[in-house]
DNA sequence: ACCGACGGGACCGCCCGTTGTT
DNA sequence: AACAACGGGCGGTCCCGTCGGT
């Protein structure tokens, strides 16, 4: 969630390259699969030949998990953004949801959610990829812990909140609303999903 | 979620090889994906040969469409026996509830939600298979709105329960809940799932 | 050009059935070539299931020569009528030739001269069905060579007159132009190649 | 008939492998046909395997496109250099014919005319490479009218003489007598053809 | 006699990855 | 370091012919 916001520095040719490939292959492995992409469509999406996505990866493969973990960090800036809006450790949960829920209307990459979009695909296909959706959706956990876990010290959250039950009610609402508001082409769907949880989050407020 | 229940009657030769072939092909779609299944790994799992298959269905895709549908006849049955084992509207909300639930330790199928799987896999890539998730999804929503509609015409549902939102609420959140357990393999995230909708449902009841 | 002229008789159900297969079968055949005309394509054109024609016919090669020596046998007729439309021999060349010009404009059969288009598809993959165009060809040029010589005994025809290039001289041209017309959908090549060979008739005749 | 003349130059690795996958090609597609002819065979005659021709020829339709195109180059050049061999418009035209009607004794490319092979074949089937076809024949309708025309401008060819009667003519008897020439693998036909051809000829003649 | 399920094989297209070339 | 040629091989489709069943 965190890890890769910081890709910068030294930016050497071969450097940039592969930051390139990186972002323009992102999205079709997203929208195709990591299966349904083909080298031909990463090639059209590079602009580059396939001998140069074999120099700067050594397989489909490599670059298919350089990809995830681009597009999960995308997410996870926005998910971190989202948090460091506010102090309350109640808000930051609204503002995480809503932050989630904004992919529904508003993408920052074509194809849905990744780490879903990962877990269904590479479930008994794809061990490794499989891994990479696990750790990023932990990550995303973590990020709940970490807020439940300051709320409470703060007070802010009711002291018998379970954060492991926060994270799993949170994120699976979201990501299966995700699928009905594409599957709908309904943007309704993750609406309701939102109030829900908004709804939720209130309960777990201190001071109610 | 009802239409397949009576699948029966003349049963030719070539009848019954059709219902095999399907049911026998099912599993393979919903584990490896629609794309991913081969001819070879459907010719492998049916004993017949890729003509056989070809006789009984013209195209890899129209197999994969009448084994979607029996996949989510399987659920649609499930679902249809919890809610007729009572007549109380939210204990049928429970018990459907509950009876997908079940799928995360005792899967009707392997590989997980044959709907949710579709609506991934499919999205952007299979308009037609796509279109099949989201009317099986269609008859999942219009299931909980006719216990709704029902619950409230007895008096067990509160007046204002919005139909909409109950069925996005229970159906995202065990969608999002069993990719979850799969991922981690462990029940717990469903079971944090289902606790959570089994007092969401409370919330809904008349007599509250 | 005679042998099948009179396939009546006995007139079994079988027969019968028979008979409707070779009719049906023999303008796919010479559209689609003896090779390119698949089973389904006869199966769709004869109304019959696949048993159907293997019981009357052992295989696909033995039907193909049944419907060729059919569409001859078409071709045939309608040359030995005009031949018997006069007694002058000169004119009895003429009038096969517009009997044979008349399939640019009136084909008895789609997709041209099924001598034409075998001698073509045949050669150097088919020896049987080669030699059935070989025969076929034969016969016309013996109709051609029949003619001649009677003509030449009733003083009609030049007595130098030489069959064999008559015979070549005409169904070169005939053939050949009948190509181009469907080459350029245009009835007016073959109309040329009328015109010439009719001059060349006219040098044949005896009274000069 | 002309334009292909002039290939050479910046000759490339893979131009140079291009160039040799049509030269092999194009008789087995001229012998076999263009359906006949099966990936296997191009595979055998070039040497390369399925994978290079595919990256040089996206289908084994436009590999046959091109081939054919060759065949006809190699056509076009013979009668190029036929009718370069005089200045006499008459004696033009009689070389053209005794160039094409070398065929049936030495050809150029096994399997006879690919003009009319294609035009028979691709008949009904095939549109683009029928196509082709038709613009090969209307090159060599093109050079027979352009051997008339300049006939008549320097008075050696009779001012009535008609080019499109004319290339009719002859084209169409060639064509046929190259198809009977091989159906009775005898040259005899071809000859006949030949010797009307010329006589024909000396009638366009001025000087007569 | 006719049908229709079925086998196995061949078709063309396209795949990913490697190897030589510039 | 980028390209383009190339190799095998698997993908789904469709083929023809047989054989069991009605």
């Amino acid at each position: 969630m965190t890890q890769a916001t910081a890709e910068s520095s030294p930016t050497t040719k071969g450097e940039r390259t592969r930051r390139r490939i990186v972002e323009r292959t992102a999205p079709v492995f997203n929208v195709r699969g990591y299966a349904g992409a083909s080298m031909r469509d990463l090639v059209a999406a590079t602009g580059l030949e396939k001998g140069g996505l074999y120099n700067h990866f050594g397989s489909k493969e490599k670059l298919a998990l350089a990809a995830f973990d681009h597009s999960v960090s995308l997410l996870g800036d926005r998910l971190a953004a989202a948090r460091a809006s506010t102090d309350d450790a109640g808000d930051q949960l609204v503002a995480v949801v809503r932050a989630f829920a904004q992919g529904a209307s508003k993408p920052a990459l074509p194809g849905g959610c990744p780490i879903m979009n990962t877990a269904i695909e590479a479930d008994g296909t794809n061990p490794e990829l499989y891994a990479h959706a696990r750790d990023a959706m932990t990550r995303w956990h973590r990020l709940i812990g970490a807020i439940i876990k300051e709320g409470i010290a703060a007070r802010q959250l009711d002291a018998s909140t379970d954060s492991y039950e926060v994270a799993t009610v949170i994120t699976s609402a979201l990501e299966g609303a995700l699928m009905l508001a594409r599957l709908y082409d309904d943007v309704a769907q993750m609406d309701r999903a939102v109030v829900h949880l908004v709804t939720y989050v209130g309960t777990l407020r201190c001071s109610r």
